[in-house]
RNA sequence: AGAGGAGUGGCAGAGUGGUCGAAUGCGGCGGUCUUGAAAACCGUUGUACCGCGAGGUACCGGGGGUUCGAAUCCCUCCUCCUCUGCCA
C-alpha cells in the first residue's frame, strides 16, 4: 500500500497517477488519508501523554507502597481511574482511525509509472515490440482444442468429470510437453541467476494481504473456510511472502527466485465463447521468477526480466509481442507492467503468456520488507516479478503454429526435455 | 487426533506483580594493545510511532482481560517440542 508521507510529499504526481487507472476522485481520496493521518497523530500524542502521566503515577504509588504509605498511594489512585478510562476511550478511537486508515489505503492501487500510458481497457495498452514471422499453415490446419482430442494428449471431458471445466488432464506426450517446458524453464531461471524454491501453494490470509491479492481480488481465489487458507492464484504470493516481516542486509541483495506452481483462479465472471481450450483455465502450471531489490535499481531489474522472458520466447521460435500496459489495464498492485503474447495462428490470436510488473514499494509497505543501508537506515525495498512462463497457452501456441499434415513439430530446445520431437 | 511441556532481543538463556526494553553468555560493530592477526580489555549493538529537540509511547508468539502497575496472573487463538495413535 502506499505511504502517507509519500502522499503527502509527491501529491500531485499522485493524482496525475491515478487518475490514469480513471479513478476521478483521486485527489478526494488521498485528502481523506492525509486527514485520517493527521488525527490518527493527534489522537496518538493525547493518549500517549495520558499514558506517560499514568506510568508516573504507577511508579508513584509503587515506591509509596514499599516505604509502606499506603494511604498516600490510595490517594494517588483516584487519578489513575479517571485515566484509565480516558485512555481507554482514546485507545478505541485511535484503533478505530487506523483501521479506516488501513482499509482506505489497502483500497487505494498503485500509483504507476510516469511511462504508463493513459487509457481504460486492453485496448488502449502500447505495443512496443513485435517479434517472429506468423507461419503459414497448411489446408485444414486445427485449434489445439482440436488437435489435443485428435492426439489424445489433453481430455478435457475426464477434468470435468473428476473435478469440473477448467481442470484438463494432461495425458501422454501431453503430460510429457509440460513437464518438459517446466524443466526447461526452470533450468533457463537458475542459469540466469535466479534461485530454485518449491513453496506451498495454499497461503494463509497474512500472505493474501502482503502481495495485495487481498483485499482486491478476494473473490478471484479458491478459499479453503474450514482452516481459512486460500490456493494460490500465481506462485508470487508465497514467493514474496517469504520475505514478510523481513529486514535484510544490504549483502544479501538482490534476491531472485524462481519456482514452478500450479496456480489457482475461479476466474469468476470471466467466460464466454471467446476462452476455449487451454485459453483459460482453473488450475495451470506456470514458473515465476521474483526479485527483490533496492529502490535505485529496479527498474533495470524489470529491463533483466523482459529479456529474460524474451530469451524463452525466441528460444521457442514463437511469435511474440510486448504491451506497455495502460493505466486502466494495469494490476492493483503494479507500478509498471509488461505483458508478453505469443501469436496463436490456427485460432489467430495473440495470447497473455508472461506478465512482468514492478511493484515498487507497494508490496514492500505491506510486508514491511526493508533493507539496512550503511547508515543503519531501514529502507522499503522493491519488489517485482514475472511468468517466465505461463504453460497452457505456451503450449496451445506449439500445438498450433507446429503442426503439419500429419503431426506437431516439438521446438528444438526442449528435445532432450521431451524425449520425442514429434507428436 | 489424545496427553503433557514450552514460546523472552541475531542466537543461547535468566527473569513469576513495581525501579525490566529486559541480567548474563555468544555473535555483530567501533576502539585500545600488536609489525599483522589471535587473545585480552573498553565501549556499543532491536523495531515502530509521535516530537525541531529534550524526550515520550508501544512491542517479551497473536488477541482480549484482571490490577494503580503485567514478560510475570487469567481467558482465547497460533506455533514448536515430547509421548501415544494414524499416515504419504
Amino acid at each position: 500500500m502506499l505511504q502517507v508521507n509519500n502522499i503527502i510529499a509527491e501529491k500531485d504526481r499522485y493524482i496525475t497517477g491515478l487518475k490514469k487507472r480513471n479513478i476521478s476522485n483521486a485527489e478526494e481520496l488521498l485528502n481523506e488519508v492525509i486527514q485520517l493521518d493527521e488525527s490518527r497523530k493527534s489522537t496518538q500524542q493525547e493518549l500517549d501523554s495520558n499514558l506517560a502521566e499514568a506510568n508516573s503515577i504507577a511508579k508513584q504509588i509503587g515506591a509509596l507502597m514499599k516505604e509502606g504509605k499506603k494511604d498516600e498511594a490510595e490517594k494517588i489512585k483516584a487519578r489513575t481511574s479517571e485515566l484509565k478510562q480516558l485512555n481507554k476511550e482514546l485507545g478505541e478511537k485511535l484503533n478505530g482511525i487506523q483501521d479506516d486508515l488501513t482499509q482506505k489505503l489497502y483500497n487505494i492501487p498503485n500509483v504507476p509509472n510516469e511511462s504508463v500510458p493513459a487509457g481504460n481497457t486492453d485496448e488502449d495498452n502500447v505495443e512496443i515490440k513485435k517479434v517472429g514471422e506468423v507461419p503459414t499453415l497448411n489446408d485444414g490446419a486445427m485449434a489445439h482444442w482440436d488437435l489435443i482430442k485428435k492426439h489424445d494428449i489433453i481430455d478435457f471431458d475426464l477434468g470435468i468429470k473428476i473435478t469440473g471445466a477448467g481442470f484438463p488432464v494432461y495425458k501422454g506426450k501431453g503430460a510429457r510437453l509440460q513437464r518438459a517446458l517446466v524443466n526447461y524453464f526452470l533450468d533457463e531461471a537458475v542459469k540466469a541467476g535466479y534461485s530454485e524454491v518449491q513453496p506451498p501453494i495454499v497461503v494463509n490470509e497474512a500472505s493474501g494481504y502482503g502481495t495485495g491479492q487481498l483485499p482486491d481480488k478476494e473473490g478471484q481465489m479458491y478459499h479453503i473456510g474450514e482452516e481459512n487458507l486460500f490456493l494460490i492464484p500465481t506462485a508470487e504470493v508465497p514467493i514474496t511472502n517469504l520475505y514478510r516481516d523481513v529486514i535484510l542486509n544490504e549483502q544479501d541483495l538482490p534476491v531472485k527466485h524462481a519456482g514452478f506452481t500450479p496456480c489457482f483462479r475461479r476466474e469468476a465472471g470471466s467466460w464466454g465463447a471467446h476462452v476455449r481450450g487451454l485459453n483459460r483455465l482453473h488450475q495451470f502450471d506456470k514458473v515465476e521468477i521474483v526479485q527483490v531489490r533496492k529502490p535505485e535499481e529496479s527498474y533495470q531489474a524489470l529491463e533483466e526480466m523482459c529479456a529474460h522472458v524474451e530469451h524463452l520466447l525466441s528460444s521457442l521460435n514463437l511469435p511474440y509481442r510486448i504491451l506497455r500496459l495502460c493505466g486502466g489495464d494495469l494490476g492493483f498492485t503494479s507500478a509498471l507492467t509488461f505483458d508478453f503474447e505469443v501469436y496463436s495462428a490456427a485460432q489467430g490470436k495473440w495470447l497473455e503468456v508472461s506478465s512482468v510488473s514492478n511493484f515498487e514499494t507497494y508490496q514492500a509497505n505491506r510486508l514491511k520488507l526493508r533493507y539496512k543501508d550503511e547508515n543503519k537506515k531501514s529502507i522499503l525495498l522493491h519488489t517485482l516479478n514475472g511468468s517466465a512462463m505461463a504453460l497452457p497457452r505456451i503450449i496451445a501456441a506449439i500445438l498450433e503454429n507446429n503442426q503439419d499434415e500429419s503431426g506437431i513439430n516439438i521446438p528444438e530446445v526442449l528435445h532432450s526435455y521431451t524425449g520425442f520431437n514429434r507428436i
